[in-house]
Order: structure tokens, then sequence, then C-alpha cells
DNA sequence: TGTACATCAGTGAACGCGCGTTCACTGATGTAC
DNA sequence: TGTACATCAGTGAACGCGCGTTCACTGATGTAC
């Protein structure tokens, strides 16, 4: 049964995939090991042949969501090198499909409450995710001068953040997606 | 060892009181039975002599925590009629102390993820909260007209809660106070 | 008002279940010569 | 290049533990007369 050393990096990267995809869906401690194995096509047993524990696949599976976001948000931006390209990215986060899709969405929020309760080590990781999105936003608010746009990009973020954690809890449709629109409209300049 | 009512009746205030602080603290999942109840300093059999269920008490936890909340966003506003109230209110969200205390804190905040996957009920029940946290804010932006100010009031309270959320989850202290100072210097008039 | 009985808040042991983790095993891959 | 052996990715049963929940029991409170 023995599998390449190709095909055991892939069966790595797929279990952190399906680790960082059912972490947001059903949080850290909603998700069995059994449950992301299985997502990953295997049995629960392998899963210490690639990690000491579960909570080492949460720091990587935290890592590639940041990376992701971030990589999406970099995607959104590079539709237009002005503030354009910033109106799309806030558009995209405080979206409907981003709403409806915490497994492939912001960590931050997904797991905000499970992260400020987690080890320095995945805090860390969470600091410099958040502090990348921060320098990608303030990069494009480039009529002020750097301190202030990195200060007026984490408030920002923190709106953007708020809404769609906002617009995810509440239970009425009507007032979610008023939450997503006008959080738009007070970002967008 | 029977108990007379009233005394029945304290008993089942404490155990909503402790799980209302516990499941803030630590989560939902992250809060057994057993915790909560010797918190409110009793064995954890005697739970089902007031709950069916450990879902039960969550939303009756919740709905104590929402009431606080906005008891106390309440009195912070009682402060002044005008608008300084408001910022009284602001401050208040926004304070180091609220940062470091999330068991007597929002509990939107502190439960996010975890309201945003609990069962309808549950989320009604947030849902309320939110929305009179909405209220509240927007009876005081007595400059604009009402649907004006409740629009305001929703983007104002995501940048609360967001920046909240991100000064709970960064690791960084300098970072963790300058995300409330600056969500603070934004909403303040 | 007093008495006899029923009720039930609270205790702590016990139950069943799901979880994270371990382990013996399999058989294909990797390595040494 | 071929062969013999070592390695190890993946399987699935098993382990121990903590959890939510149940239960028999206790004895003070509530109720009926």
């Amino acid at each position: 049964m023995r599998k390449s050393r190709q095909e055991a990096a892939e069966t790595r990267q797929r279990i952190v995939e399906a680790a960082s995809s059912r972490f947001r869906e059903n949080g850290i401690d909603g998700t069995a090991v059994a449950d992301l194995m299985s997502q990953a096509g295997l049995t629960h047993g392998g899963f210490y042949k690639h990690f000491t524990s579960k909570e080492h696949v949460v720091l990587e599976s935290l890592q590639l969501a940041a990376g992701s976001l971030r990589e999406s948000m970099e995607a959104s931006l590079s539709r237009s090198t002005d503030v354009r390209g910033l109106n799309a990215a806030i558009n995209d986060y405080l979206s409907l499909e981003h709403r409806d899709d915490p497994g492939s969405g912001c960590p931050f929020v997904a797991l905000a409450g499970e992260l400020a309760r987690s080890s320095d080590e995945v805090r860390d990781a969470a600091t410099e995710g958040v502090v990348n999105l921060v320098n990608l936003i303030a990069s494009r608010l480039t009529e002020l001068p750097p301190a202030a746009a990195r200060k007026k990009a984490l408030v920002m973020l923190s709106t953007m953040m708020g809404a769609l954690t906002m617009a995810r809890m509440v239970n009425d449709e009507q007032l979610s997606s008023s939450i997503l629109r006008e959080a738009k409209k007070a970002l967008l300049p």
C-alpha cells in the first residue's frame, strides 16, 4: 500500500485543503479528524502519517486559507491599478457569494472566536494574515501618506470583517444583505 | 435536599449567568455542562432539573448576554442626551477592558462563528439582539432622517464588531490597540 | 394548626457515544549491492 | 540491470477519555386534609 513520495505529498496537501475548508465551514472544534480525512478520500488512521496532532494541521490550514484570501484579494485588486481595484476587492469580500460560502472564504471571520483562543503559533499566523490584508488595502490608498493609509486600512478591514460576520450571523435575509450593501456603500469612495 | 421555589429560581438564574459568561469565554463547544454547573456552585447532574438539554441554555444565556450588552450601551448613551452619549458607548465598546474581558462582553463577537451555525431559534435571538443595538445607535444619529440613520448605524456597528474581533484575534498588543484606537477615531464625529 | 404524604432540587455514579490517538498489518515503493 | 530487503503510506480495529445525558437516591419543601 505504500505510496510514492509524490503521491504522499499530494495526499498531505489534500488533507490540508480539506482541513482548511472544513474548519471554516464547521469550526475547528466542530470538525473531527475522521471528517476531514474522509473529505480528502482517506481513512482516519493515516492522518498521523502526515501530522503529529490535530493542532498541527490547524496552523497549516490557516496559512493556506489566509494565503488564498490574500491571493484572491490581489486578483481583485489587479483588475485595475487605481482605486477601482480596491473597489473590486471590497465588492468581492462583501458579496453574497462570499457570505454564503464560508468554507472557501475569509478564515478570520469564520474562525475568529476559535483563533482568539488558539496557541501563540496559530495566533501569530492569524496576525500575519491580517497584516498582509491591511498592507494590501493600504497600498491602494495612494491619496494618503503611508502611515495614514495604514490606519485607514485597519478601519476599512474592521468594517469589512464586521459586516461579513453580522451578515452571516443574522437570520433575516433582508437585514443580512442590507448590512453588506451599506458597508459597501460606506467603503467605496 | 429539595429547595424552595425561590431558591430553585435563583439557582436557575445562576446557571444561565454561568453559561452566559463561560460560553463567551470559551465558546459553546468549549464549555462542558459540568463546567458551567461548577461555576454556578453545583454538580452536573442537577442541570437537567432546569433545562432539557445543553442547547436550551444556549438560547437563554444568549438572550441574557444580549440584554446586558444593550443595557450597558444604554447606560453609556444616557451619560449625555446628545451625540456625546454615542461617543461614550463607542469608547466603551472599543475599550481595552472590553477586549480583555470577553466573558462579560459582546456575545455576538465572542460567539459569531458558533451562532452562525446555530438553530433558527438561537439565530433569531441573535438577530433581535443585533437589531436592538442598531436601533439604539440609530436613535442617536439625530442629524439624519431615520432610514439613513439606520443605514449608518449598521455600518458603525459592523466597524465596532469587526474592530473588536480583530483586536482579540491579533497576537500583537501594539497592533491590537491601534485597531481599537483607529476605529474609535473613525467613528467619533 | 398539625400531621402524613407527595414532590422535587440537588447529588454523584453510571451509561453510551464520539473523539483524538495508537497500533498491527499490508503491500507497493525505495534502496543497496 | 536485476534481486533482496527495508521502508513507510494507508487501513481499520482498538484504546482511553471527556462529554451530554440518565438514574437511583436523599431529604427538605409543598400540599391535602
